[in-house]
Order: C-alpha cells, then structure tokens, then sequence
DNA sequence: CCGAAATGTTAGTCATCATTAACGTAACCG
DNA sequence: CGGTTACGTTAATGATGACTAACATTTCGG
C-alpha cells in the first residue's frame, strides 16, 4: 500500500506526549520524588526503562515538562498583549490565558509551581527566565493602568491573583469549569483593583 | 496534686519543636520524599536515626506536623467567630488568622496543603475532618452574608482565597509583611465580594 | 531481502534511605 | 550507690529506585 508514509514514526511523538502528560498527573499527585519511572512507564502502559528511549533521564523529563508549559504560558502572554486593544482588554486576555491554563491543565500548573527546585541548574534558569518574562507582561500592563502604584506592590499582587487562579487544582469538582471559570476572573480582576487602591498601611 | 517538678525533662519538648520546625522547612522546600531522615537530623545538629527518639518514623512525624497546624487554624477559626461581632468582623478576624498564619508559618501552610497524600490513612482522616471544618467556618460567615449565594459557589470562593493567601511563600521578599498583610486583606476581601455578586454565567 | 532505526523487554548494578540493633553516657530518683 | 530514663552514636539490614546492559521485534527505505 503506497500510503504515504509519515514522516516520524506515528508511535514517537505520541508516547512522548503520553509519557508526559501522565508524568504531571502523577508528579502533581504525589511529587516528583513519589513518582518512580516505573510508575510513569506503568501508567502509559509500558514498564520501567522503556522511558529512556523517550527521554534520557527522570530530570529531563521534569525539565521538559516545566520548559514547554513556561514557554506555552510566556507566549500566550505575549500574543494576549500583542492582539488585545487597550490596557484594560490586555489584562482580560491576560485573566484569560491564565485561567484557561488553570482549568485545562491543572496538573501541569500544580508541577510548575511546586517543582522547579528538582530541574538542575542549567535548565532552571532558562525556566525561571520565561516565568520572569510571563509575570513582567503582567506587571507592564497593571502599571500602564496604575501607574502610581510601586512595581513591588504589583508583582506581589500578580503572584497573589497566580495563587488565587491556580487553586483551581484544590477546589476541582467544586463547581463545573463554566462557571469556575467567570468566578475565577471576576474575583482576580477585583483582587487586583483593591490592590492598586488603598496604598496606606493601615492597621489590619 | 502538690507540684512536683517538671514530668517532662526540659530537653525534650525543645529537641521534638526544634526538629518539627527544621523538618517543615525542608519538607516545604524540597518536598516530603525529597528529605532524608538524615537531612532532618543533620539540621538540628544530631545525625540521622537519632530522631527515632521522638518520634516514631518519618510518617509520624508528618503526621503530628499536619495535624498540629490544621488543629491550630481551626481553633484559631472558632475563636474568632465566637468573639467577633457582626459577620463582617468576623470574616475579617477570619482573614486575620489565615493571613497570620500564612505570613509566620509559611514552611507550614505550605506543607499543609501539599502533602496530605502522604499522611497515613488514619491521621489523613482525622487532618481532613479538620479541614472540612476550617473551611465551614468560612462558609458559614459567607453564608450569613449572602444568604443567596449557593453553598458551592462559596465553597469555591473561599478555596480560591485560600490559595491567594496562600501565595505568600513564592512571593517572598517582594514587600515586606507589614505592607504585605493589609494588601493580602484588601485583595481576599474583595475578591469575596466579587464572588457572589455576579452568579449569572456571561461569556468571558 | 537487508540493514538500520525505533521501541520494547527482562535482568543486573549501585545508591540511597528508612528503620532497627547494639551499644554509650549523663542525669536523676530512690 | 544503683538503676532507670532520656538521648545519642555508629553499624547493619532490607527495600526501593534510577539507570544500564543485552537482547528481541517491528518497520521501512533501498
């Protein structure tokens, strides 16, 4: 049969692409300690070693993982600034990359923000860097619409709305995504008002 | 009972605390399975095994530390609903406790909330039940507030400030906690209000 | 058909680690 | 004093786990 062959080897990039969506399922679960490569082999159906035709190592498999959902979540960001019209639309599509993130892949926001301490060194920071690149777009935008407002205090109110959004993992089952999802933005787009305002320290 | 002299030797509790508070700090960082007993030991300055004199492994030992800080959140809780005021008073003193908690204990609150799976069936019982009643006492505020609002939403809601407080630890050093702890509370709060106004699902 | 990828498999191997054993030592109680 | 208690120490011991070796099998491209 003259059916065109593919390119790659139709299995490859699906393994690939099984091996780590279930590795974040099991190392959101139950860490990336708690996870042996048996583990993750079991769960796609293959056992123990086989990982390593895919990947050369349990490290560079976190490493790849935390390296394409940084740079999935940079680049979205990144086209959310570009495309939206004013600051106010730009920090809406930014809610919206992030929350899409939050609800669709909780498993691999769960791994991003836990386990970065287990990629070694070199990998680290080429991922610290995408974060710091994803939290700047949304720092630029709040101080375009608060420009009073310090750049500490804004990005400890970015980091606090990332924890309010990715609670979702938390709180699954709560509530159906359709309506997790206009809950989710309207108390982070709030969140955010209330902490340009009120500048003063005034006692708690 | 005239007063007999201390039961408990004066070493004991300090070494017990002493090693409670090193092994939060490295169970935060570094992730349950991600620290050795040796590890533990070696930052309270005794060496591995040692800590078998207190405690009876290293599950044990998470035990006590989840069950401690989830008994004390919802003690915490409980008193200040009942000595607060008004509902309003009440949620705030209720923000208090989480703020406090999540500014002085971070190492903890961290840990609280990331390794219940690997608790010991029996104690993960006992620490959920404490969790499900620290989170009713939220619902219940929120209830007398929005008597219309629908237990799940709210339910949702109070996970959701939960993780924006608890965002704290990775947001270390951005501001200091005196500027931090009025910022956390304006956000939370509002971030509440905005949670049940709204209920009608509109397209993002 | 031939050989080379690609992809698995099952048995090591070598570390690491939780836990236990066997053995001090100092303080305190009687 | 004498022994018990609290606390430590340094060796086992036994699992588990990451990674490697040696050995198929399937799939194609030529």
């Amino acid at each position: 049969m003259t059916t065109v062959p593919t390119p790659v080897p139709r299995t490859r990039g699906n393994r690939r692409a099984e091996i780590l969506r279930e590795a974040a399922r099991l190392f959101a679960a139950r860490g990336f300690h708690g996870v042996s490569i048996e583990d993750i082999g079991g769960a796609v159906g293959v056992s123990g070693p086989a990982l390593y035709r895919h990947f050369s190592g349990k490290d560079a498999l976190l490493s790849e993982m935390l390296l394409d959902v940084s740079s999935r979540l940079r680049e979205s960001a990144a086209a959310a600034v570009t495309y939206a019209g004013g600051p106010e639309e730009t920090l809406d599509a930014l809610l919206g990359v992030q929350i899409t993130f939050a609800i669709e892949e909780p498993a691999l926001i769960t791994v991003h923000d836990r386990e970065l301490g287990n990629v070694p060194e070199r990998e680290r920071r080429q991922i610290r860097r995408l974060q710091r690149l994803y939290v700047e777009e949304w720092v630029t935008v709040l101080a375009e619409l608060h420009p009073s407002c310090p750049a500490a205090r804004l990005r400890a109110a970015t980091h606090a709305v990332f924890g309010l959004l990715n609670s979702t993992p938390h709180s699954a089952g709560e509530l159906p995504p359709q309506a997790m999802r206009p809950l989710l933005h309207a108390m982070a787009r709030t969140a955010l008002d209330a902490a340009v305002a009120a500048p003063e320290v005034n006692a708690d």
